[in-house]
RNA sequence: GCCCAGGUAGCUCAGUUGGUAGAGCAGCGGACUGAAAAUCCGCGUGUCGGUGGUUCGAAUCCGCCCCUGGGCA
């Protein structure tokens, strides 16, 4: 066995790219070729409440191979990169004591970072610490949490985007509630569970106006398949748009729909244009940050042929 | 056919008394170690419908033509 399977057990296959661009297919290809279960590292996909309009692989789907950290978090629990991270560790020990290949397919950047380059081990902020960083940050704006930043903890002050409020907030929060500065927590990073080098990174990177294209039929996909009935659900359960499971693209356009009355060809129109917008900030994070993945290609011939590559190479170790 | 109103960025529109044009949205590029489907930063991408004329100089004034919408026949 070469050094670089380690000693865990079966590789770990990541497959990362922008929204539609057809992951989740993949990875249950794979999966089927190979030995594997699927691992979801997507921030919007672990919601109870979003089925359809997070494009959550279905029962049918879930049944042809294991899925993992898929719906299983409530609307309005507390959710973050660490709470994801912590629940991966367990998930990939057992799956590889089952023999299997872990597949952790997402679209979140930030995710996958955290898997592969460690996250710093930083306490959860409580309530009461966030609360008062949106009171600073509502009454002062940012420049009240730049002060109070440029006072207590310039270090970290100095490494952050000074325009950016919520990462003001969270360097602000993470002071007040661990009397540490971020930057000093984060250069104690732990290692990674999963280092890049142990695992199979492939990435989907479909051009900008195949994507276009396929974010739009899939949109129209989701509101033949009932996403209007989940938000229609999400409402009488009681909206509130600053949750981060109502920040799912195409939400807050359905809410403004089945609420406020716009029309549904409008609301149809923002919730793509949103999700174009957010394949384009995929795109330059994985542009920037997956250099050293490997791309694959969307032509059937070529996807076969990267099956039977894969194949090979996985079962050789 | 005649009379109006228009034709300026991908879209919706500004454009002062003539000095080769600018907003919003879209788009493009970038950042990002616990809200990340979040948040933030940067960038105008243009035969000013066409053509001829007036002028040192025309999106702007004049002629003709084309197109769109409305009205009258």
């Amino acid at each position: 066995m070469p050094p670089e399977a380690g000693p865990a057990g079966p590789r770990a296959i990541l497959i990362a790219g922008p929204t539609a661009s057809g992951k989740s297919a993949l990875a249950v290809e794979i999966a089927c070729a190979v030995g594997g279960e699927i691992v979801n590292a997507d921030a919007l996909q672990v919601y109870d409440c979003w089925q359809v309009l997070t494009a959550r692989p279905d029962a049918r789907q879930q049944a042809e191979v294991a899925h993992h950290l898929y719906g299983m978090v409530a609307r309005r629990a507390p959710w973050s990169t660490g709470h994801w991270l912590r629940a991966v560790a367990p998930c990939l020990t057992a799956i590889r004591e089952r023999g299997h290949h872990p597949i952790i397919v997402g679209g979140t950047g930030l995710y996958f970072r955290a898997l592969i380059e460690g996250l710093a081990d930083i306490p959860a902020i409580p309530q009461a610490v966030r609360q008062r960083s949106e009171a600073l940050l509502a009454e002062g704006g940012a420049e009240a949490l730049r002060s109070a930043l440029r006072t207590r903890d310039p270090a970290t002050l100095s490494g952050l985007d000074m325009d950016n409020p919520r990462r003001l907030q969270r360097a602000w929060e993470v002071l007040e509630a661990t009397g540490r500065g971020l930057a000093d927590w984060q250069a104690a990073t732990p290692p990674p569970l999963l280092p890049l080098e142990a695992t199979l990174p492939l990435l989907l990177m479909p051009s900008t106006d195949a994507l276009a294209e396929a974010i739009a039929a899939r949109f129209d996909a989701m509101l033949a398949a009932g996403a209007l009935a989940e938000v229609e659900a999400a409402l009488t359960d009681g909206w509130d748009p600053t949750l981060p499971s109502s920040q799912a693209l195409g939400a807050a356009a359905l809410v403004a729909h089945c609420r406020d009355g716009l029309a549904l060809s409008e609301a149809r129109e923002r919730a793509i244009v949103a999700t174009r917008q957010y394949a384009k900030r995929q795109r330059t994070w994985f542009r920037a940050r997956m250099a050293a993945w490997q791309i694959v290609a969307q032509a059937p011939a070529a996807r076969a042929d990267l099956l039977a590559k894969i194949t090979r190479r996985l079962t050789a170790e």
